[in-house]
DNA sequence: CAACAGTGTTCGGCATTGTCGACCGGGGTT
DNA sequence: AACCCCGGTCGACAATGCCGAACACTGTTG
């Protein structure tokens, strides 16, 4: 793999920065954080405007994500060969299951939320398609961890948030979760995230076997699990119906 | 302002022309449309992979847009004033009027939509944040094409594409319908881009009163039209009353 | 009131950087 | 087996973009 191109993979980080602190930046900051001299950084980011990645707040002077950038992200969704052949079995799953239904693939470590159906009772509810959610405390997020050890060795190595008393904070436990994902087929996440809320998940499987996303669905505990507190069977039933059906459309054998 | 980063105006070039292909481009394909050497395309398109923003398709050996850019793109949402200042309005008045709301703006000379609220009644619709708008043939586009004169002009210069028999193809036709739209402060598109279906339409305004963007209701004709074929003065009056409370939240005084 | 510490922006010289075109290896098709 | 397309690689050359200092401006601070 020979060199990359200096100046983009500098574009790359600016626009990664700008997006992760949330608001607006100005020169200095972003020059400083990346170690680079101010005009180069200009330099960069006078293009980036130019070619509508980036805006400047005529009043400040900072700068913010622009609104191609919006564009190209949902061109992305329209080309995502996971998302449009999950559209078709997640409106059934969320009917079926009567729960909020998200499919996600791993980006960074992290969960993308690629597709997201509201829960069919309720309005209201924000959508998070694009959004980032942690591996370590989402059924999506443990499913697809269980299946990539890249990914999950990296997720094991540094310290896992801790987001409720529920969420797996130490590598061993999390290890031996994603190993029973592994052994089961399907996964799960019962409060680790936000308390009283629970989620199932499987793993989605593209050509040659490969798993390439998740789907799964997510809802308070007493409607998602039985008394004894387990995911109610007949959600997995659903879940892993549902998985094997997108896995089946993406062209995956015997799964 | 001095020139441009070339590598970098090359890749954002290249995002486009993923995006807009909506598919799978080789990097044959790449290099001719976009007049650069095979080794060159390769040298950009290599990095962009390696910062996630294309993805190759391992048996096809094309690219295509990646996953980053879904993330970029929201993120870009959560900063957007218009959009997150409008949050609030759109909802009451897709409540009140009882049809879908859309907000949107101009980038590029076309409506990029940047909130959009469902249909209370409906379930059934598909999420159109981040796709583009035809500007006149939509009752945002034209707002927005009034209070634009650069945009307008690029409008009116090239043959509008005609979507139905109503679509407004002529540039004298426009022309008038846009000074309309400045001297109502409102504007309205009736079966113009799609049969049956009719919207209406009225500008925001930022900091010191330039438009920003538009905020508009559409729905089948028989229910937002009255009798004579017009817009129903009560749902103008809605869309006015929360395109003036936005643009009083951006900080736009007297309008 | 002046000095200062910020900001974003500009400019020109140097050498690093990325461009370029030919070349390589593989899959199809003819 | 010859051909043609594909994507990927390599190395020489010089155009390119990087860099640091200087600029203009604002608001704050001594």
């Amino acid at each position: 793999m020979p060199g990359q191109v200096q100046s983009i993979a500098r574009a790359a980080a600016i626009l990664r920065l700008l997006a992760s602190s949330s608001g607006r930046l100005g020169i200095g900051e972003i020059a400083r954080s990346l170690n680079l001299p101010k005009g180069t950084a200009h330099g960069i980011i006078r293009t980036l405007q130019d070619v509508g990645f980036v805006e400047q707040d005529k009043t400040s002077g900072k700068y913010q994500l622009g609104a191609t950038l919006l564009h190209l992200g949902t061109s992305y969704l329209d080309v995502n060969e996971l998302r449009s052949r999950s559209i078709n079995w997640a409106d059934p799953l969320a009917a079926r299951s009567g729960e909020a239904v998200r499919i996600g693939t791993l980006l960074d470590g992290k969960v993308l939320v690629v597709h997201h159906v509201f829960r069919p009772d309720d309005i209201l509810q924000t959508l998070d398609v694009g959004s980032l959610l942690p591996p370590h405390a989402t059924a999506l997020g443990k499913v697809l961890l269980a299946y990539d050890v890249g990914a999950a060795n990296a997720a094991t190595q540094r310290e896992p948030e801790p987001y409720t008393r529920r969420t797996l904070v130490t590598a061993r436990a999390l290890t031996r979760a994603l190993s029973e994902i592994r052994d089961n087929g399907w996964g799960a996440e019962i409060g680790e995230m936000t308390p009283g809320e629970a989620g199932i998940a499987a793993p989605i499987r593209g050509y040659g076997g490969l798993v390439v996303g998740a789907i799964g669905l997510s809802g308070p505990v007493d409607r998602t699990c039985d008394g004894s507190g387990n995911p109610r069977p007949a959600l997995v039933t659903y879940v892993r119906d549902a998985a094997r059906a997108v896995s089946r459309d993406l062209g995956a054998t015997r799964w």
